[in-house]
DNA sequence: TGCCGTATCCAAAGCGCTTTAAAAAGCGCG
DNA sequence: CGCGCTTTTTAAAGCGCTTTGGATACGGCA
């Protein structure tokens, strides 16, 4: 059924039921509380491509994963993300796609994007350092919110992130403060810009007490439950292994908790550990007290609000551009104790 | 820039060049080649609402997660899932779209998704026994294939799914062959048909080595490292606690690591566990040897197959419904042992 | 009663593409 | 050279919606 059938159903011109059902004025309201009725009564649903090309914009929140992050991020974070997105989404009207680009040719991608139209903006995933995608994409004019942020981007974007500086200095501090002077880090890859801003954290904290900063106390890479079981597992080989451990997440983590067991070490008395806790579905470190002391921040909650800025951009492109940290909160749970040493 | 303008900078029709464009003989091939390689030099990219409104259907699948199933689905094996289907559909330039529908109105859900004519078909997740989603996707006409298989549904439908019958009982008869004669099962929740069958293929397993069948061996709930947890502790406090346990997910069996470690039981030697692994990427459960036995399946294929039997029936809506079993495949890792009591 | 302003409704154009029906061009052959 | 046939190109209609500009109906007021 289309919006002729259906409006000479009701008796009307297209142009009025089009503009009772989007909540024009130049309609009386008994008559758009009729149109309202049957549309729901009979399933009449606008086509939105119809729609799209009439109006100019389309109703698509695009969600692009860069091909380098797919192992980060296409999979145990991005559900959580994707759940709050989506919710936020959901809420305005606004589906969701999902689009994964290979590195070599993003611009096409998002060229693509911007040309086939049903896309009114896109979240921008794993942004690195440097990121030539943020600029890439205010050429081309697709509007965009980063999940995240690119430190030497100069050029001013939307963003949403989490204060990962301020949470891994808290946790070193904390840890620092039970008596642990080896502290190691199991951190993500590098080239995300995330990854850089908890080192950071890190070694202000250590910095701040005097503590020596050590190569060999710093381990990046994927942040899977394998490498985190590696990075651990190697860690205690070496002459003074350390006392306690921070990991980028809770997968990694359950590898450290892995690779601690292996050694014979009880895990908050011998040894203690702090994760960074993406507070994930299946992944929940909530029974009381916390089986990992962390420190936590909803990455469903980061989904909502990345779609929440990019709505507000959305609905007035020349607005100025718009942040959000969000902070995370510092959970004492059973992994970690006083240095025994 | 559009077609019009695209045409005439190219002195031709706005017909001949999309039908270059779209591979119709009807244009000579020097003719189509200036064509493409102007399409490519200009970046030019028709606009896909106008082309699917005059094609009238869509290039987007949509992927439809039930909201009852979010804790199952959306977290830990989507992102693989997904990534598959992606990978499947980009060959052929379809778009993934998202939606998470309330159990209330998934009818009108569906019907929306239809009407609103972006979307050519859609990937059923978490089927149910008698899941009435099928039928109702059958009246309002959406062509669909469904990941998983609905036990109780008569009509004929297309789907991929894993054997998970014959892999538990295959993994049971694995246990069993070991001596173990007290097999904990842990199962996802009931009201899903995997864990279903699943099921079925452990109490066949028993039946035929003549063992019992003990319900307070049997847990189901979301797959989930603290339900995996609580699942196994509960079970180890019963007068005869199992010797080996049968897990739904490698989530799950790390919690039951856990436990065993709390209990002080050496996994591998004082009590085995067989895991069900879906290859997740930041789950890799491929050190060498294993550290977990496994029956193991790609999600990620899985996402693959079902896209690619969605696109046979876009292409060919009268064909006969398509079905793909896949097998898993049983990994021997460092869990598992002989029974010592 | 007639006029004007406002509240409703409508006809028609246009969004950018595909596709049908028709025109133009090219070609072989008598 | 011109006829008939095939190959190549084009004009125009239509996909289902929004929106501009205009018509109609309705009151209030002189």
């Amino acid at each position: 059924m289309n919006l002729r059938e259906f409006s000479q159903h009701l008796g009307l011109s297209p142009t009025t039921v089009s503009r009772a059902l989007n909540g024009y004025p130049e309609v009386r309201e008994a008559t758009r509380q009729r149109v309202m009725e049957e549309a729901r009564r009979l399933n009449y649903q606008p086509d939105s491509r119809a729609r799209g090309l009439a109006t100019g914009h389309g109703m698509t929140i695009g969600h692009v994963i860069p091909a380098h992050a797919q192992g980060e991020l296409v999979n145990p974070i991005f559900g959580d993300f994707i759940a709050g997105a989506t919710s936020a989404g959901a809420a305005k009207g606004y589906d969701i796609s999902l689009t994964i680009a290979d590195d070599d040719d993003e611009a096409r991608i998002y060229r693509k994007i911007k040309s086939e139209g049903l896309v009114a903006g896109i979240v921008l995933q794993g942004p690195r350092m440097n990121d030539r995608r943020i600029g890439m994409l205010n050429d081309i004019g697709l509007e965009f919110v980063v999940h995240g942020r690119a430190s030497e981007v100069a050029v001013p974007y939307s963003w949403v992130d989490v204060n990962n500086q301020r949470a891994f200095h808290q946790a070193t501090r904390f840890l620092t403060d039970l008596g642990h002077e080896r502290i190691g880090l199991i951190n993500g890859r590098l080239e995300f810009d995330f990854a850089h801003r908890r080192r950071n954290g890190y070694l202000a904290a250590l910095h701040e007490v005097g503590l020596p900063v050590e190569d060999d106390l710093q381990i990046s890479g994927d942040m899977t439950e394998a490498n985190g079981y590696a990075a651990a597992k190697s860690m205690l080989t070496i002459k003074q292994p350390p006392t306690a451990f921070l990991a980028a997440s809770v997968m990694s983590a359950i590898g450290v908790r892995r690779a601690l067991h292996d050694a014979g070490l009880i895990l908050g008395r011998d040894v203690s550990l702090i994760t960074y806790d993406d507070d994930l579905s299946y992944l929940s470190n909530r029974e009381s007290p916390p089986f990992f002391t962390a420190i936590r921040s909803s990455v469903r909650l980061a989904g909502e609000k990345v779609v929440d800025v990019l709505l507000r951009r959305l609905g007035n492109p020349s607005r100025d551009h718009e942040d959000v940290l969000l902070e995370a909160e510092l959970i004492v749970g059973t992994s970690t104790g006083p240095c025994r040493q």
